[in-house]
DNA sequence: CTTTAATATTAGTATATTTGTATATTTGTA
DNA sequence: TACAAATATACAAATATACTAATATTAAAG
């Protein structure tokens, strides 16, 4: 119960962006496609494009998500391979 | 981009109560011993005693960890099948 | 250039979380 | 019963997070 060989600050991080409903609907379906971009998610969830942003955001801060710009749009995947493995757990 | 077939809140709960550097090392190190009480945990993690027990109320409550007693002690242990694999992931 | 579509950022307010201190509860034992 | 050890709970102060509405930025199209 004393050392941890792994680095507890990077995962409470990556788990604190999971725990939002929005957040952890946005990565796990991000996971599941090779890549989305934002209007396309704000119509399939139904929610207000700066809401939205405000939470991708987040998860990209917390290196959950990683975004690259395509034309006038940016494309969001999930690249993180420990992520990956958290949510490949979730069924 | 749409529906899930998992149960969203649940996973979001777990996350939360993961998404803080003493819970989750308290969580991670339960999973790999069969159980501990607090005072141990205490110790080990040199924090306050009523700090812990905050902090595993809370774990509990998100039914990522369970309690039980054992003569004047509380013996916690990691349980949930959905959590083992969570944290099984960390490394 | 100007306009438009896509996306990001900011600000304000409401709510939730974290932590420390004090106190309560439960159980074993003299 | 009284006491001590182990654990839980209550409460308040500080901090962090979430939500909404408004505004800003970026890049393509004309």
């Amino acid at each position: 119960m004393k050392d941890e060989n792994f680095d507890i600050e990077e995962y409470t991080i990556i788990f604190k962006a999971l725990a939002h409903p929005i957040r952890l609907t946005i990565a796990y379906n991000l996971m599941l496609q090779p890549e989305c971009n934002v209007s396309k998610m704000c119509k399939c969830l139904n929610i207000p494009q700066p809401t939205v942003s405000q939470h991708l955001s987040i998860l990209k801060n917390a290196n959950v998500i990683s975004g690259y710009r395509r034309a006038n749009q940016i494309c969001y995947k999930v690249e993180n391979p420990k992520v990956i493995n958290i949510l490949k757990q979730i069924s």
